[in-house]
RNA sequence: AGGGGAGUCGCCAAGCUGGUCAAGGCACCGGAUUUUGAUUCCGGCAUGCGAGGGUUCGAAUCCUUCCUCCCCUGCCA
């Protein structure tokens, strides 16, 4: 496994953030006797997006740099969000990310028992109660940002009756809702998240896990911290928004170490900023209603910023993961243009993909000095910066198709492609000129014709005698394959359809999808594996279309991952 | 009686135990190579570190006042 693609063999010693450099100073002072174990923990209630890459980019590369473990935890303690798909996604997408947790696979409802023994111990030692409030008179009692709460009449009961009433809620005694375990810390302390929450409700609802066995579950400050401290995780990584939660995590994690139940050190949470891409939407709230609501063909769909998405897309791990580490990790709050991540994917597959030419606005060329029924086979280099990696055939004729984009009957300033009198080169072929063009009744072009050089074929000696400018990609017509070509473009037409006014759905962008029934492939390409990128040069990175659920009318399809950089002064 | 965070080039982001430190990446702008308007290669790109005041021989780094933005009142995570 010497692959440097292989995420697990490509330490970044160069990467220097707040989070290493805490871990340098915990290493330094021996905190944790040289242990380094960090853990991605989602909950599987959805599918896994480009945000929890960087969580898991983060997490395991913090591991594989320090020589230390990353854990993978399904945070499965709200059964009623959760289901079995999501789990199965998330294990295969984290693998797929090139990540590997080893004998590391948890679930926090493996510890739903000796979650219940802790909150048990919490009753003894008088830091929890069971509570009889309903949920508005709650919100009621706990007050407000600036006022005070005021405790529960519950809230001084004997720990005998909380602990009886507690196994009472376990047994099923009661139906949902009507009592809930809450820790005793603060009415009145300042951070609401320290103003009894709770520990446990009850929820009659089947787990995807544990079935019937619990109708009681914990909720997440309890039961992530604690199961952090379980798995003796030295350092704690989640996003910003939960930093106040963060005295809670010492507060229930500190409680049951001095009671004995957990070991020393324990565990410390950190924060960083969560990943802001722009142009998409990432709340998984959100990602719900596209798929659920059809404005999108799926989870997976390739214009998702979901990782499923993004790998029918074309996105390859390895530029994934570039894009992680190229965004960086901080506390503040980040925009990133979905540009740098369509960078990340060229530099990747610039290196790695092969190339062929296909066009995907088919014209044809008409060369009429070429003899009639002639076929020559010309060849050009897969990957012209890698000879090594061989070279590839295709045929040349008197008919090819070429690109409309790349005609032009009459040229538009700085166009220095095809146009009535120029010559440019076919690439890979000879230099042509265009002689005339063909049209219909409504005046649309229905073919190009020209003449080509004899002498002027690529690679021969002389073959530049004059230089052009225009360089066009072709396919010949009586080999080219026929494919279908899916073009996307970003899913919203402005930035930020987080924070614009009104609902995000208004500004669906309505481009950002095409279909192309009919484009043209260089003889010789339909061997793609899965995931594989190809680029069509001067177009773009293509891949084959592998939806989670393969239609056979798909073998076929092809989609556009990303365009080739364009700079162009000025574009057709 | 609110609390918790963050502000360094267009976008990220180092540096923040005070002394050539204003790294690096992306973007952008030049120029060279190029049979992909791609790639690659050179070169350029913050007298400035949210603003003001202060300490100091010296401050992005320390003190102080102010400004702006983000998060928190689920029996979600």
């Amino acid at each position: 496994m010497a692959d440097p693609h292989d995420a697990n063999n490509a330490p970044s010693a160069h990467i220097t953030n707040f989070i290493r450099h805490i871990i340098d100073e915990d290493i330094q002072k021996n905190v944790y006797n040289g242990r380094l174990v960090t853990r991605f923990p989602p909950e599987p209630n959805g599918y896994l997006h480009i945000g929890h890459a960087k969580s898991i980019c983060l997490n395991f590369g913090l591991a594989r740099d320090y020589g230390g473990v990353c854990h993978l935890r399904l945070d499965d303690t709200n059964p009623s969000k959760e289901d079995d798909e999501y789990v199965q996604s998330i294990i295969s997408t984290v693998k797929w990310l090139g990540f590997d947790w080893g004998e590391h696979l948890y679930h926090a409802s493996d510890y739903f028992e000796t979650l219940y023994q802790c909150a048990e111990k919490l009753i003894q030692l008088d830091k929890a109660y069971v509570e009889e409030l309903s949920p508005d008179e709650m919100r009621a009692y706990r007050g407000t940002l600036t006022e005070p709460g005021k405790s529960s009449p519950w809230r001084d009961r004997p720990i005998e009756e909380s602990l009886e009433l507690f196994r009472q809620m376990r047994a099923g005694a009661f139906p949902d809702g009507a009592k809930l375990l809450r820790a005793k810390i603060d009415m009145a302390h300042p951070n609401l998240n320290m103003r009894d929450p709770a520990i446990y409700r009850i929820r009659h609802v089947a787990h995807q896990r544990t079935g019937n066995a619990w109708c009681i579950y914990p909720m997440y400050d309890y039961a992530h911290c604690v199961s952090d401290a379980i798995e003796r995780i030295t350092h704690s990584l989640c996003t910003l928004e939960f930093e106040d939660h963060r005295p809670l995590y010492e507060w229930f994690i500190g409680q049951l170490a001095d009671a004995g139940m957990l070991e020393r050190p324990l565990p410390k949470q950190r924060e960083f900023s969560r990943l802001n891409l722009s142009y998409t939407v990432m709340s998984k709230r959100k990602l719900l209603e596209l798929v659920q609501d059809k404005l999108v063909e799926g989870w997976d769909d390739p214009r998702m910023p979901t990782l499923v998405g993004l790998r029918r897309r074309g996105y390859t791990p390895a530029s994934l993961r570039l894009f992680c580490e190229r965004i960086g990790v901080s506390k503040a709050d980040n925009w990133i243009d979905v540009s740098v991540l369509e960078e990340c994917l060229r530099e990747d597959l610039n290196v790695h993909a092969r190339r062929a030419m296909a066009v995907v606005r088919p014209i044809k060329f008409i060369i009429e000095n070429y003899p009639e029924g002639q076929t020559e086979w010309l060849e050009a280099s897969v990957h012209p910066q890698y000879p090594e990696r061989g070279v590839r055939r295709f045929p040349f004729g008197r008919e090819v198709w070429i690109d409309a984009d790349d005609f032009m009957e009459v040229p538009a300033k700085g166009f220095f492609r095809l146009s009535v009198g120029a010559e440019v080169r076919l690439r890979h072929a000879y230099l042509v000129k265009c002689t005339r063009v063909e049209k219909n009744e409504h005046g649309d072009i229905t073919a190009i014709y020209g003449t080509y050089d004899p002498d002027t074929k690529s690679g021969t000696p002389g073959s530049d005698v004059r230089k052009v400018k225009g360089n066009l990609h072709w396919v010949e017509v009586t080999y080219a394959e026929s494919i279908q070509v899916h073009l996307y473009d970003r899913l919203f037409s402005v930035p930020n359809p987080d924070t614009v006014e009104g609902s995000y759905r208004d500004y669906l962008n309505p481009q950002s999808f095409e279909k192309i029934q009919t484009a043209y492939i260089e003889h010789g390409h339909l061997d793609l594996a899965t995931g594989e990128g190809v680029q069509f040069e001067r177009l773009g990175y293509f891949c084959l279309d592998v939806p989670l659920e393969p239609r056979v009318e798909q073998r076929r399809v092809f989609n556009r991952s990303v365009s080739l950089k364009d700079t162009a002064k000025q574009k057709n």
